[in-house]
Parts: structure tokens; C-alpha cells; sequence
DNA sequence: CTATATACGGAGGGGTCCTCCGTTTATCAA
DNA sequence: TTGATAAACGGAGGACCCCTCCGTATATAG
């Protein structure tokens, strides 16, 4: 069986469709950025200077488009995962990585969607969401290998932690309430002393 | 200065409009159970064979009427953290309150938009808003005097974390998910044995 | 029974989403 | 260079939704 994949030769990829997902792309990051996540694709392509067809061609969904956006910022936040892990010990990584989640979401309120998207219903897809579960799950593999946290907890499940306390993020003090509960998280998360209570 | 909400005797409230929001408030209800939380508006009202106008009227926006059809249950959710109390030490209290939060998410999908609109963005508003931080205050206030939990824990803040552990509610597995992140929660929540690390 | 404050309904303006298809154009082979 | 042709473009159009506005209908008070 002979895949398409293998050989990626399946023709060249014509130069103006290229130039147009580029300047899609830009004209979405400048949409997002001073008109908030909700803008209309339309206004977009508008921006763009291309017609909306293309724009659809290109990103069938919204999503997507959020998505390409948000892929370098989303791999840098995947990428500081790695170098957190070089300077701290383990348990300290993994509660800076999230102080740093909650930054990113704070610095590009879009990029929250996008993470949202990958958490919530539209399963974990497309590349960012496999690198932002991949630098979690290395985070807290390492943690728990270490004995800084148990050894049950699952990196999923944080992720969606994250995802959700960062939800809300247009009410005032919404980040310094994801602080907090990031803290009382990760004292959650310290190697059982027996569970008291229930 | 004569006001007009000292006495509530403004006049009756006419018949066939108090009629109007039940049937509306009706549709809505059913509307949102076989269609999602994304009904039209439109098709409520057709539902309830008023015109559109009618609904406007009665609910300004929509989650107004998404309240409305919930009230009920909020206050059923509310009211079961005074019973939870009377039966339960208070930190078990709390503990079993937070799951039956994820309960009623669970049952009744939409509750979750006016739940999150409480504490996202729209300002702690309306009567179901109010009760629900009540229930959460009046439970941290006692599992916190009783020693069970931290004293500096801020209801509002475990509120956010909850609704944030719900949100994404139509991914596979959100539930068992949220129920361990509360667990997690709760271990965090214990007198600080003093917090390592960071 | 009448007057009138209330409530009703739905047309209509303004938007958005997404599809579909006729037109244009980059690429490649001759 | 010069077609031929697959790929990409663009935007009109259908479907839907939101919300407002105002002429019409009616419940209630006197």
C-alpha cells in the first residue's frame, strides 16, 4: 500500500495559495488582536484582502484558523516546559509551567479558545494540542517520578484544570484567583498523606 | 421622593403575560433538552407560539431566560449545601457538595452556561447567582471555622474552579475528570501542612 | 361599558456562516 | 514560448440569527 504521506512530492503547492494562508493568517492576527476572539471571518478576509471562499479553503473551520494563529505561541508555552524542567527540580517546574499558562492566556485572550477547543469536545486535536499534552505529560511524569507529586495524577485531567480556571477570563480578577487555585492544585497534588475525611 | 419599589403595588401584572413567561419559560426547557444549549431564540418562541417579540420582552437576553428555566434547580443545588451541613462534618460537607455540582452539570447540560455566566465575564448577577455563592460561602465559612479546610480559602474562588472543572462538559470522560480534580482540590484545601517547594 | 395602560406579534435591518460554481491563473509538458 | 489543465480564487446567495420598533389587540380599572 503506498501512502501519500511518505512521499510528500504530491505536487507543488501552488505560490499564491501560499501567499494567501500567510496574509489570511496575519490579517486574523491583527482581527483577534484589536477586535477580541469574536471577530466575523468575513471582516478577516476583508483585512486579508482575499475573498472569503478562500478563507474557508484554507480554514475550514474557525478553529483552525485560531489554531494557526496560536501555533508558535502555543509551541513556545510546549518549548518552556523543557526548559523549566532544566532549571528546577520537578515539582517547582510543573507549578511555574502553569503560572506561565495562565500568563500566556492573560497576555492573548484568543489563545484561550484555542486551548479550550482542544480540551473541551473537539478531542484533543491537530498539532498544538498534542504539544501542550505532551509538555503536561512530561511535566508531571517527571514530578511524579521524582516524588514531588503522586504518582496517580493524571496529565489530562490537569490540563483540563488549567483550561478551566483560566475559563472566565474576562471577569476582573479572574488571574489572580487561577493563581491561587493553581496553588492549592498542586498542594493537592503532594504525595498522599492519607486522605482525611471522606 | 414617592418610589416605586417601596410599595410592590405597581400595578397588577396582567394575566395573559404572566401566562406568556410560563409557556416560554416551558419551551425554553424543552427546546434546550432535544436541540442544545444553542437553541434559537427564535425556535423558543415559536415553540411556545409567541412571537419573538414576546420572548424580548420577558427575557432581555438570553441568559435571562437560560436563569429562568434553572432557577428551580440552582436553588434545589443551593439549598441541599444546608442539608449537606446538618449531616456531614463540614469539610465532607463541602467535598459532597462539589460533586453534586458536577451532578447536576451532568443532568442538565445548560445549567452550565448560566452557571458560567455567573462567574465568567457577566458580573455575579441575578437572584441564582447570589444563592450559589451563598451555598458556597455558607459551606468554606464552616469546613474553615471547623479546622477542615484552610481559613484564607476564598469561595468565590473554588465557585470559579468548579465551573472551570465543568466547562468542556461535552468531552468524553469530563466527568470522572472533574470529580478527581476535586478531590485534588479538596487534599489542597487542608490546613497547610507548610507548602514545599516553591 | 369604555378608556387606556399593557402586552402582543412579526416585519425588517443588520450580521454571520458556509456553499457553490463560474472565472482566473500558476504550473508543467511539449 | 505556448498552450492545457488542475488548482485556486472570489463573491453572490441561501439560510439563519439577533434584536428593535411600532401598529394592533386586549385585560383591567373605574
Amino acid at each position: 500500500m503506498s501512502f501519500e504521506g511518505a512521499a510528500p512530492a504530491a505536487r507543488k503547492p501552488r505560490a499564491d495559495a501560499e501567499r494567501n494562508r500567510e496574509r489570511l493568517i496575519d490579517a486574523a492576527k491583527a482581527a483577534f488582536a484589536d477586535k477580541g476572539p469574536d471577530v466575523s471571518l468575513e471582516e478577516i478576509a476583508r483585512r486579508a484582502g482575499v475573498g472569503i471562499g478562500t478563507l474557508y479553503r484554507h480554514f475550514p473551520t474557525r478553529d483552525a484558523i485560531v489554531e494557526a494563529v496560536y501555533r508558535r505561541e502555543v509551541r513556545q508555552l510546549a518549548e518552556a516546559a523543557t526548559r523549566l524542567l532544566e532549571t528546577r527540580p520537578p515539582g517547582e517546574a510543573l507549578h511555574e509551567w502553569m503560572r506561565l499558562f495562565v500568563d500566556y492566556i492573560a497576555t492573548k485572550k484568543v489563545i484561550a479558545s484555542a486551548l479550550g477547543a482542544i480540551v473541551g469536545g473537539a478531542e484533543l486535536y491537530a498539532a498544538s494540542g498534542a504539544q501542550i499534552i505532551g509538555a503536561m505529560s512530561l511535566l508531571v511524569r517527571r514530578a511524579a517520578d521524582s516524588g514531588d507529586i503522586r504518582a496517580d495524577a493524571d496529565p489530562e485531567d490537569l490540563l483540563r484544570a488549567l483550561v478551566g480556571f483560566t475559563y472566565g477570563n474576562a471577569s476582573p480578577g479572574w488571574q489572580p484567583s487561577a493563581l491561587r487555585l493553581i496553588d492549592i492544585l498542586m498542594d493537592g497534588l503532594r504525595p498522599a498523606r492519607r486522605s482525611a475525611g471522606s
